[in-house]
RNA sequence: GCCGGAUUAGCUCAGUGGUAGAGCAGCGGUUUUGUAAACCGAAGGUCGGGGGUUCGAAUCCUCCAUCCGGCACCA
C-alpha cells in the first residue's frame, strides 16, 4: 500500500505500485480526462508510471500553462514521427516547447518546403488518430548510443553522450517512433488533440552556434482544443495589425527605401510625432537637472582607438577617408561626451554631472537583422552620460529609475521589469570594485520597488548593467531603457575631476538611456497604441470637416482659431459626404473631428467626434478651444 | 551574415510559356450631402535589376538587390 498525498491535504491509499492516470481516476472522471501529467514530490512524471512509495502529488491538467508545455512537448514529437515517416533520411536534433508552442530542428539535405508543412500537419493529424501509446523506457547509455548511431542519427547520439553520467538515458516510443527525451509525455498521441498548427520554417545552427551546421527548423502553435488554437491565430491578426511598418505606411509616418537601408524618411506627420516625442523627453531631462550638448559624428579614427570602440567595434562602425584620415560615423556618443568633460579643469563640486545628447549614431547591423525602426542602422539616443564618483551610483541610479518609470507611465506603461547583468567572466576593472557597483545598483533598484530579475554574467566588460524591459498593451515585451556603470572609459580616456583633497580622482560614468532609440521608441509606440496616438503625440490632433461648402467659411474661422490656441488642425472642405470624411479621417486615425454644418455656421457652435466614438457632441467654439487645447496637452508641461 | 519564402499600378492582390488584370486610392466631371465608402468617365505598368533558355518569358534557369519569417548578432 501506498499513501498518496493531495494537494489539499486529503490521502488516498492505493495499492502498490500505483499510477498517476489510476490516482486521477479515482478523483474523478473528468479530471482523468483532462490530466497529462502528475508531479510527485515536485517531479513531473507521466501519468502511467509506476509510484511506488509513498508521495505528494498533483495532477497536471492541459488547461495550465504547465499541461500546455507537455502538450506542446508531445506536438513537437508528433511532428518528429511525421517527419520521420515521411522523410526517413531526416536527422532529428532537439524539440522543446516554447511560448504558444513547440519548434523541432531537423538536419536535412533538401530544405523543407511549405508544401512539405501541410503533408507533415496532415501526417501529424493521422498519428494523432491513430492514438498511439507513448510508452517511456530507461536504457543503458552506451545501447542507446549505438541505436541512435545505427539509425544515423548522430546528432541524438551526440546529445546523449552529453547526459550527465549520472542521470537515466530515458527514450519515449510512440509507434515506430523512438526519440531520446527526458519526458514526461501524455499517455498517447490521441490526448494531443486537433489544437495544433504548423506555422513556418526557419534556419537554425546547431547548438544556436553560428559556426556550425544551419538546421531546418519547423515552428508550430499548439493549444489544449481548438477553440484556443482559433483565439491564438486570431490574437496573430491583431497583432499584424499593429505592425508598426504598415501603420508606417497607411499614416503616412515614414518610408525606407532601397538606396539608404536600415535609415528612416521621415515624411511631414512622422517627424511631427518625433519632435513631439522629443520636446517631451528633453523637458524631462531638463527638470531632472541635465545639461544637453552636441558633439561630432564624424570623428578622426584615433579617438575611436583611444577609447576602445576601434578594437571592440570595428566591424560595426561605417568609416570615411578623407585627407588621408580615416574617419568614422560615431557608433555612440561617450567619448565625445568625455572630451567635453575634459575641457578645463572639473571639481567634486561639478558632480554629478548629467550630460545628454539626442546623438545621431549610426551602427553598421547585419542586414539579416534590420527591422523597420526597431532595428536600424541610423537612430538617435536618448543619451546621456552622468559623471560622478562611486559613491554617487546608488542616489544616480535611483533617481533614474525614478525618471524613467514617471517617464513610462506617461505613455501608458505600467509594467516594466528591470534585468540586472552582473560581471561577465571576461570584465575590466577589480572584484572590489564590480562588488561595490553591483551593491550600488542593487541597493538602488531596490529602493524603487522594480521587480528584478537576474543576468548572470551578461554585463558589459566595463561595468555592471541594467536593462529596464516594458510591457505593451497585447502584452510583448520591450527592452528600452538602459543604465550602464563604467570604470573603464573615463581612465582610457583620461577623464578627472579635482576632489575635496586637492587631487586628480577619475569619475565614474553612468551611461543610460530612457527611451533608448528613439526611432525604435515611436516603433514600439505605434504598436502599443495601435496608430490611435494619443492626442498629445497625434500628428493632425483635430480635423475641421464640412458637411456641405455653404459652411466653408466658418470652418477657416473655426480651424484657424484652433491653430492660434496652439493645436495641429486640419480643414477638409473636400466636395465629399460627411460620412465619407468620418470614415477617412477615422482610418487616418486623427483623435478628433469637428463636423462643421450650417447649425454650427449659425450658433458659432461645433459638432465633435471623437475617433471610434459613436456619438456627437455640440460645444460653442470658444468651449471647444479651451477643452482640447487642455486635453492635447503633453504630459509634464 | 546564414536558412527559407517573396518582389506585378500609389496600396491590397489575381494572372504556370502566346496581346498585363481587378478593387481601392489618385485625376476629370456630376452630385451639396448631418457622423465609417454618392455616381459616371478617362488614365495609370521597364511585371525588383542583370544575364540566359525559347519562335515567344511576369511565368523556366541563373546571378544580384531589397523585403518578410526565423537563426546568429545587438559591445
Amino acid at each position: 500500500m501506498v499513501a498518496i498525498t493531495l494537494p489539499d491535504g486529503t490521502v488516498q491509499t492505493h495499492d502498490a505500485p500505483v499510477t498517476g492516470f489510476k490516482i486521477a481516476g479515482a478523483i474523478g472522471k473528468g479530471l482523468a480526462k483532462a490530466a497529462v501529467a502528475i508531479r510527485v514530490n515536485g517531479d513531473l512524471w507521466d501519468l502511467t508510471r509506476a509510484i511506488e512509495a509513498d508521495a505528494e502529488i498533483a495532477i497536471v491538467t492541459r488547461e495550465t500553462e504547465e499541461g500546455r508545455a507537455l502538450l506542446r512537448h508531445d506536438a513537437a514529437h508528433v511532428m518528429a514521427e511525421a517527419v520521420k515517416a515521411l522523410y526517413p533520411e531526416t536527422q532529428v536534433t532537439i524539440g522543446p516547447a516554447i511560448e504558444h508552442g513547440f519548434y523541432y530542428d531537423f538536419s536535412r539535405k533538401t530544405p523543407f518546403t511549405p508544401e512539405d508543412l501541410e503533408k507533415i500537419e496532415r501526417e501529424m493529424h493521422a498519428i494523432v488518430a491513430r492514438d498511439e501509446a507513448i510508452a517511456r523506457e530507461v536504457w543503458e547509455r552506451e545501447k542507446a548510443i549505438q541505436f541512435f548511431k545505427d539509425q544515423g542519427e548522430h546528432y541524438k547520439a551526440e546529445i546523449i553522450e552529453a547526459i550527465p553520467v549520472k542521470e537515466d538515458v530515458t527514450l519515449y516510443r510512440q509507434g515506430d517512433f523512438i526519440d531520446l527525451c527526458r519526458g514526461p509525455h501524455l499517455p498517447s498521441t490521441g490526448k494531443l488533440g486537433k489544437g495544433f498548427k504548423l506555422m513556418k520554417l526557419a534556419g537554425a545552427y546547431w547548438r544556436g552556434d553560428s559556426r556550425n551546421e544551419m538546421l531546418q527548423r519547423i515552428y508550430g502553435t499548439a493549444w489544449e482544443n481548438e477553440k484556443e488554437l482559433k483565439a491564438h491565430l486570431f490574437r496573430l491578426e491583431e497583432a499584424a495589425k499593429r505592425d508598426h511598418r504598415r501603420l508606417g505606411r497607411e499614416m503616412d509616418l515614414f518610408h525606407i527605401q532601397e538606396e539608404a537601408v536600415g535609415s528612416i524618411f521621415w515624411h511631414p506627420k512622422g517627424w511631427t510625432l518625433y519632435r513631439m516625442l522629443e520636446a517631451y523627453i528633453r523637458r524631462r531631462l531638463d527638470q531632472a537637472d541635465y545639461v544637453e550638448v552636441r558633439t561630432p559624428e564624424l570623428v578622426d579614427r584615433m579617438l575611436w582607438e583611444r577609447s576602445g570602440h576601434w578594437e571592440k567595434f570595428r566591424e560595426h562602425m561605417f568609416t570615411a577617408e578623407s585627407e588621408e584620415r580615416t574617419l568614422a560615423l560615431k557608433p555612440m556618443n561617450c567619448p565625445g561626451h568625455v572630451q567635453i568633460f575634459r575641457q578645463g579643469l572639473k571639481s567634486y563640486r561639478d558632480l554629478p554631472l548629467r550630460m545628454a545628447e539626442f546623438g545621431c549614431c549610426h551602427r553598421n547591423e547585419p542586414s539579416g537583422a534590420l527591422h523597420g525602426l526597431m532595428r536600424v542602422r541610423a537612430f538617435t539616443q536618448d543619451d546621456a552620460h552622468i559623471f560622478c564618483t562611486q559613491a554617487q551610483i546608488t542616489e544616480e541610479t535611483k533617481a533614474f529609475c525614478t525618471l524613467l518609470l514617471s517617464v513610462y507611465k506617461d505613455f501608458g506603461f505600467e509594467d516594466v521589469v528591470v534585468k540586472f547583468a552582473d560581471r561577465p567572466d571576461v570584465r575590466a576593472g577589480e572584484d572590489a570594485v564590480w562588488d561595490e557597483a553591483e551593491q550600488a545598483l542593487r541597493t538602488a533598484t531596490e529602493a524603487t520597488g522594480l521587480e528584478i530579475s537576474m543576468n548572470p554574467g551578461e554585463g558589459a566588460f566595463y561595468g555592471p548593467k541594467l536593462e529596464f524591459v516594458l510591457r505593451d498593451a497585447i502584452g510583448r515585451e520591450w527592452q528600452c531603457g538602459t543604465l550602464q556603470v563604467d570604470f573603464v572609459l573615463p581612465e582610457r580616456l583620461d577623464a578627472n575631476y579635482v576632489g575635496e583633497d586637492g587631487g586628480k580622482h577619475r569619475p565614474v560614468m553612468l551611461h543610460r538611456a530612457i527611451l533608448g532609440s528613439i526611432e525604435r521608441f515611436i516603433g514600439v509606440l505605434i504598436e502599443h497604441y495601435a496608430g490611435r496616438l494619443p492626442i498629445w503625440l497625434a500628428p493632425t490632433q483635430v480635423v475641421v470637416a464640412t458637411i456641405t461648402n455653404e459652411s466653408d467659411a466658418y470652418a477657416r474661422e473655426v480651424c484657424e482659431t484652433l491653430r492660434k490656441a496652439g493645436l495641429r488642425a486640419e480643414l477638409d472642405l473636400r466636395n465629399e459626404k460627411i460620412n465619407y470624411k468620418v470614415r477617412e479621417h477615422s482610418l487616418a486615425k486623427t483623435p478628433l473631428l469637428l463636423a462643421i454644418g450650417s447649425r454650427e455656421a449659425e450658433n458659432h457652435t461645433v459638432s465633435l467626434r471623437r475617433l471610434g466614438g459613436k456619438d456627437q457632441e455640440s460645444l460653442a467654439l470658444e468651449e471647444a478651444v479651451a477643452r482640447l487645447s487642455a486635453e492635447a496637452a503633453a504630459p509634464g508641461l
